[in-house]
DNA sequence: TATTAGCACTCAACTCTTTTGAGTGCTAAC
DNA sequence: GTTAGCACTCAAAAGAGTTGAGTGCTAATA
C-alpha cells in the first residue's frame, strides 16, 4: 500500500487534532476539519489503511484513532512545519546573570513555566584543563585550595593540616603546583606526575600527599556534570500518562540527577544541524519514560563547550512550540555567552 | 466529661490501630484488640464520648472512627512510648564523608529510604563572620574573590575587569580588604564601611566598586540557607492524601527550596530538650501541608551552629519510628562532627 | 473506479438501582 | 455499669440499562 498525498493530509489532520484535544479522532471530525471535502465514509477507508500501515491505532473498537509512535515520528519528521515567527518572550526570557549556576537554574525554571513540561539543563561540559590553582593559609590548621578550570568553573577544597606551615611554605607549594598543573587537562594528572612532584618537593612530600588528595577530590567533583531540573510537578498534569505507578516511576527517574545527566550526555547530536533531537515513546533512552517524549537541545559556548537542555512531556506534547522555544532559547544562550565573552575581552 | 483511664486506653488503641491499617476503626475491633474485655457496645458508648470531646471523628455515619488532629496530638504527647532500643542501622547509617554538602545530601537520601517519607535537611546556619578573604588574578581580565566565612563555608566570585591590574595592586587590595572585613559579621558590612574603604583606596576607588559588587553578591549567597531534599515521590505512596490537586500542591511546595528552608528555619526548638518537634495537620507552618504531618529535628555542630532535618508524611505516619530514627540520626551527626573536629585539631 | 449514503454493530462512559456489610445508636435486660 | 439485640445508616461494590460517538460493510451513485 502506498502513502499517497491524501493519506498524508489525513494523517497530519489526525495528529494535529489529537495533539490539541487529547481525544481519539473520529472520521467525521476529519471530514469536517480538513479541506479535503470528503465524506466520513471515505475518511474511514483511508483511516483503515493508515491503521494497517501502523501510523494510527484505535484504543478500542468503536473509538476514534490516535497516533502510534510511528505516527508521531512521521509527523515530527515530515509534517510539522515550525512556527517561524520569533517568540515574543525572546529577549525578556532571561535576565542577565553572572553566575553560570544561577543562569542555568533560571533557564530550567523559565522553560518549565513556559511550556508546562518538566525540564532539565546540564552545565556545559568542558574538556577541562586547569587554568589556575592556588593554596592559601586560612588559619594555622586549614589550607584552602582553589582550583579554576577552563570555563571559569571554580572548585574549593579545604585541607586540614596537622603540621604548621608558614606563608613562605605555601608560596613554594603554589609555585610547584602551578608549574606542573597549569594547562594540564584533568586526565593528564596521573600517578607519574604526582611522583615527579613529590620528588621535587623534598621535605614536604608528606604534606603534598595530603594536599593532593584534596586536589584530586576537587578535580573529580569538577568533572561531574551538574544538572538542574524544574517543573517536575508538571508531569502530574497529564493524566493520560496513566496510573500512579507510571507517574511515580517518572518522577523517580526525574529525581535521580545522576541518571538524568548521563542520559542527556548520552544523546548524540552530531548529525542534526539544529542540535535538536526528539525521542518519542520507546525511543527514549530511559525505560521509565517510555510513555513520554523527550526533546533535547544543545547549546554551545564560544570555547566550544556544550551543554544540553531537555524537556519531558507526554507523547502528545506541543512539538512545534517546544522546538521553537528551544531554538530561541539556545540562540539566546549563545548570545549571552558571546556577550559576556566580549566584555571580559580575550584571554 | 472526664478523660479517664479507660477512655485513654481506648483512644490509644484507636490511634495505634489506625496508624497501622489506615482504615477507620470500629468498636468491635477495639473490643477484641484491647485487653479491656469490654463488649463492643460499651466501647461504642466510650467512643461517642471521645468523639464529643473532639479526639476522634467518623468520616461518615456508619463508619468507624479516625483520630482528629487533637487525637493525634494527644497520642504523640502522652501515649506514644518511644522505641527505646537503638536502631540496628545506627553506625552503618552514614558513610563518613568530608564535604558537608555530600554528607547532608546523603542524610536526606538515607532518611527517605529508611522511612518512606519525604525528607529535607538544611545546612547548619552559622552566625557568619568573614574569616578570610582573598583576591587573585586568574588572568588579565578576571579577578577571583574567595571568601571563607565561619564554619569553613567557601564562596567564590569571578570579577570581570576592564582595567589592567598587576599582582602588586591585587596585594594592596587584599590587605585593605582583610583589614576591614576580617572578623566582621555579614551584617556589619554596610555602606559606611564601604565608603571608608573607598576613601582609603585612593586612585582605585572605581575598581573597588566593581569588586565590592562581587563580594556582596558572594556574601548574600553565603547567607542563603542550603537545603537538600529527597524522597519527594514517597508522597505519592499515600493516596489518603486525597486528590491529585493536593498532591501536586505538596510536591510543588517541596520543589520550592526557598520556602522550605524558611519554613524549617522558622521552627522554634528552644523549649524542647530533644530538639524534635511534631506538627500535625493544621499545625504545619505551610498551607499546602495541612493534610500532612511534619517532624523536625535539630542537629548541632561543636561550634554551636545548628541545622534542621525535616520529614513530611501523612498524618498517620509512624511517629514512633520517625522520632527514634531522627534521634539516632542527630546523635550520629553530632558524633561525626565531633570526630572531624578532633582530627582537625583546634582553631 | 472512486466516492458516498445508509445501516447494523460495538463499546466506553454514564446513570440509576440494588445489594452488601461494616458500623452505629438506642433500648431493655442483666 | 455493662451488654445483648435490633433497627438503622451509608459508602462501596455490583449490576442493569441508556447513550452516543465511532466503526465496518454494502449497495447505490457519479
Amino acid at each position: 500500500m502506498e502513502l499517497d498525498e491524501r493519506k498524508i493530509t489525513i494523517l497530519k489532520a489526525i495528529v494535529a487534532n489529537y495533539l490539541e484535544t487529547g481525544e481519539p479522532v473520529g472520521s467525521r471530525t476529519i471530514s469536517k476539519y480538513s479541506d479535503l471535502n470528503l465524506s466520513s465514509a471515505t475518511i474511514r477507508n483511508e483511516m483503515a489503511d493508515l491503521e494497517e500501515m501502523g501510523y494510527i491505532v484505535q484504543p478500542h473498537t468503536s473509538a476514534g484513532r490516535i497516533p502510534t509512535d510511528a505516527g508521531y515520528r512521521f509527523y515530527v519528521d515530515r509534517l510539522m512545519e515550525e512556527k517561524e515567527e520569533v517568540e515574543v518572550t525572546n529577549g525578556a526570557l532571561l535576565e542577565r546573570v553572572d553566575r553560570m549556576e544561577v543562569l542555568l537554574k533560571q533557564v530550567a525554571r523559565v522553560l518549565a513555566s513556559n511550556t508546562n513540561y518538566a525540564t532539565m539543563v546540564t552545565a556545559p561540559n568542558y574538556a577541562k584543563t586547569v587554568k589556575f590553582i592556588q593554596l592559601s593559609l586560612v588559619d594555622s590548621a586549614n589550607l584552602l585550595a582553589v582550583i579554576v578550570v577552563d570555563g571559569n568553573i571554580i572548585k574549593n577544597q579545604m585541607i586540614h593540616l596537622n603540621v604548621l606551615l608558614d606563608n613562605e611554605d605555601v608560596l613554594k607549594f603554589n609555585i610547584l603546583l602551578n608549574t606542573f598543573l597549569q594547562g594540564a587537562s584533568l586526565e593528564d594528572i596521573n600517578l607519574e606526575m604526582i611522583q615527579e612532584m613529590k620528588k621535587q618537593s623534598g621535605e614536604y612530600a608528606d604534606i603534598l600527599d595530603h594536599i593532593f588528595t584534596g586536589i584530586t577530590d576537587a578535580i573529580h567533583e569538577a568533572q561531574e556534570v551538574d544538572i538542574y531540573t524544574s517543573g517536575a510537578t508538571n508531569i502530574l498534569k497529564y493524566p493520560e500518562l496513566g496510573d500512579i505507578e507510571k507517574t511515580t516511576g517518572l518522577l523517580e527517574a526525574f529525581e535521580d540527577k545522576e541518571e538524568l545527566s548521563h542520559m542527556l550526555e548520552g544523546t548524540d547530536d552530531s548529525e542534526n544541524d539544529s542540535g535538536i533531537q526528539i525521542f518519542i515513546g520507546e525511543e527514549t533512552p530511559v525505560q521509565n519514560m517510555k510513555d513520554c517524549s523527550l526533546v533535547t537541545a544543545t547549546y554551545q559556548m564560544p570555547e566550544g563547550a556544550k551543554g544540553k537542555i531537555g524537556i519531558i512531556g507526554p507523547k502528545r506534547m506541543d512539538y512545534k512550540k517546544v522546538v521553537s522555544t528551544l531554538k530561541n532559547l539556545t540562540i539566546e544562550l549563545d548570545d549571552i555567552f558571546k556577550k559576556s565573552r566580549e566584555v571580559t575581552s580575550d584571554e
